[in-house]
DNA sequence: TAGGCCATCTGGTCCT
DNA sequence: AGGACCAGATGGCCTA
């Protein structure tokens, strides 16, 4: 065997256990370039190259670049897939973490009557309207307006909200709460406060929805915030 | 059975 | 170069 297509060969040995395989010859031009020309090679009393014993090393040379080449990219597919493995990981720790923050999330917001779990997409809406209302009942309160008082009638997130039914996540956003029991039916619109979450165009839930019910707030915000429904 | 929600995989893009 | 982030695809599970 050629000294330069030995090394070769044995590179590809040295970067299957090694898991950097930069610089990694990949292809049989690669080892076929070190390979010394045949007429350099060739001297008085070597056999002509058409000769059997000739062709026969060059089918052998043919054989090894060829076995090389499946172990070049065999070598580089098992690479790609331990990167591969190793995204996958991550990518999957990394939505564990989103929703392990979700749940906290959760954790805060006034809970349902039945427990049940509110969708992902349900507790982020839910928290911008929640965090809407929180901050109007502190505005409310320090311009000492019927409402006052609300800081200390807060009630603890643990409390459960009034709703005409559980929230069905096969429901749609606009069926919630909007039955006519619904003391959001009769509520003052909340899109009269340009800066309620529901008189954003780009808001999805609207007035009547669970989501922009919150218990022990002060009903007097139902005049300028998203519907409230009394907690009892 | 259709539709909604979710977890996971995957390839692309951006950032450090 | 490697990690983070993102969006699309896919398949499983559940409910009406």
């Amino acid at each position: 065997m050629p000294a330069p297509l030995e090394k070769c060969l044995s590179d590809l040995d040295c970067a299957s256990s090694s898991s950097d395989l930069s610089g990694f010859l990949t292809d049989e031009e690669d080892c076929a370039g070190l390979q010394p020309p045949a007429a350099a090679s060739f001297r008085l009393g070597d056999a002509p190259s058409n000769t059997p014993r000739a062709q026969d090393d060059e089918q052998e040379r043919r054989r090894r670049r060829g076995r090389a080449r499946v172990r070049s990219e065999a070598l580089l597919h098992s690479l790609r897939r331990s990167r591969r493995v190793k995204a996958n990981d991550r990518e999957r720790n990394r939505m564990h973490n989103l929703n392990a923050a979700l749940d906290a999330l959760r954790s805060v917001l006034p809970s349902f009557p039945d427990d049940t779990k509110l969708t992902k997409i349900e507790t982020l809406r839910f928290a911008y309207n929640y965090i809407w209302a929180l901050a109007e009942t502190l505005r409310l309160a320090d311009q000492g307006l019927p409402g006052s008082g609300a800081r200390e009638r807060l009630l603890p997130p643990q409390c459960a909200p009034c709703l005409p039914g559980p929230p069905s996540p096969s429901s749609d956003a606009e069926s919630w709460g909007s039955g006519p029991a619904s003391p959001c039916a009769a509520a003052a619109s909340p899109l009269s406060d340009p800066s309620s979450p529901a008189a954003s165009e780009d808001f999805a839930y609207g007035p009547g929805d669970p989501l922009f019910s919150f218990p022990g707030l002060p009903k007097d915000l139902l005049h300028t915030s998203p519907c409230f429904i009394p907690y009892h």
